[in-house]
DNA sequence: TAGCAACCGTACACATGATTACGGTTTTGA
DNA sequence: TCAAAACCGTAATCATGTGTACGGTTGCTA
């Protein structure tokens, strides 16, 4: 088999992965229905991924990379900082709420282990805070933003951000706004931020 | 069996259920394994609840009842109003930060048919965020906070109070805070509402 | 084109849980 | 006190999933 190939047949499997995770939720989602839908041999992917956990393991890191290439590359931008943030907020609050961002979120609620939350939790927010830092402490260089501490003035983005529209989310007790209102919930976090961290 | 019997035998059973829930998660929480803990027969809990999801269900219900109360008791304690949001919103954040409600917010999102979550958020936020209008709009009577719709105020508040705090724990991402940084995060949640709807 | 490694489809052993059933015991209520 | 109802312990039934095994097939590699 091609080098390409191998790559290519484990994304249709983790396609498939993410397929029966939405549809039936992590405790359901058997290898043998990944497997069946994939149309792999489930040896295979015991071979592959060592289990239920390394698979979803790999779903969950595979995703979180996917989400911190786009930041960096946003942040790397040459940009006004207050900028990025305008630009970043609307598309990481989409990333946060997307369907697979839930399902993946859920699995880890599932999880009996706890392991996929740790995952999800280093690779995440533990990538994502010290982007969201850089850039607010770039605003502060430019005297646009004051603050103490960079860690709290995360804390209060991500919170204006994001609030708990992602636990509501994740429990299925609110569906999922449009687009809209998603951006529009962006731009008033971008100017909280801006009125409470004012210089 | 007498009357106030057979309601301490259910606490005893739901207690249990927390217990095994707590521990194991909602996939491995067997009817048996509850049983077993509460010294019950599975078929009493067949009756009496119908099955794993009804038993679930009557512990979303019971919980949001009690909070529900709690809130209500509180609301109506004659105050000013932000001394009632001071006084409300520790407690408040103490009980959605709880290891029961994490549990059953776990639940909810390991459910697959949805149903437990949206029994949690019609018992919860749904009663939850009116009160919480309730008192900001005595507040803006009052002069000490402006804005046009309560709904999106109590938002900001519970943006503000919550954040992402609750999906951390949900998915094992992160510890619980201590009781002092929760009450630091809600006095903060308070001062950043009142700067942000300043008059 | 011959050999080989990996993959597919299927099946098997093993474990576990949901749900129902049943005899024995305790509690209720007249 | 005594019959009926409810509860307990146990087990049986049924379904499903995990993890492993194996022969047949495909496609690479030399």
């Amino acid at each position: 088999m091609r080098d390409g190939s191998k790559t290519q047949r484990q994304s249709e499997i983790e396609r498939a992965a993410y397929a029966v995770l939405e549809e039936k939720g992590y405790a359901a989602a058997s290898m043998l229905a990944i497997a069946r839908k994939a149309k792999a041999s489930n040896e295979t992917l015991y071979n592959w991924y060592g289990g239920k956990q390394g698979l979803f393991r790999t779903l969950v890191e595979r995703n979180t990379a996917e989400i911190r290439a786009f930041l960096e590359e946003q942040a790397s931008e040459s940009r006004a900082p207050l900028e990025t943030l305008a630009a970043l907020g609307p598309k990481l609050l989409q990333l946060l709420t997307s369907p697979r961002a839930i399902a993946l979120n859920k699995a880890a609620a599932s999880d009996p282990t706890g392991e996929l939350g740790e995952a999800l939790g280093a690779a995440g927010r533990d990538t994502i805070a010290p982007l969201i830092g850089k850039v607010l402490e770039g605003a502060r260089a430019k005297g646009l933003l004051a603050f103490e501490e960079t860690g709290a003035a995360t804390d209060l983005y991500i919170s204006l951000l994001v609030g708990d529209l992602q636990i509501r989310l994740v429990t299925s007790a609110a569906m999922r706004p449009s687009e809209q209102t998603l951006a529009a919930r962006a731009t008033s976090a971008l100017t909280g931020l801006t009125r409470l961290l004012a210089p």
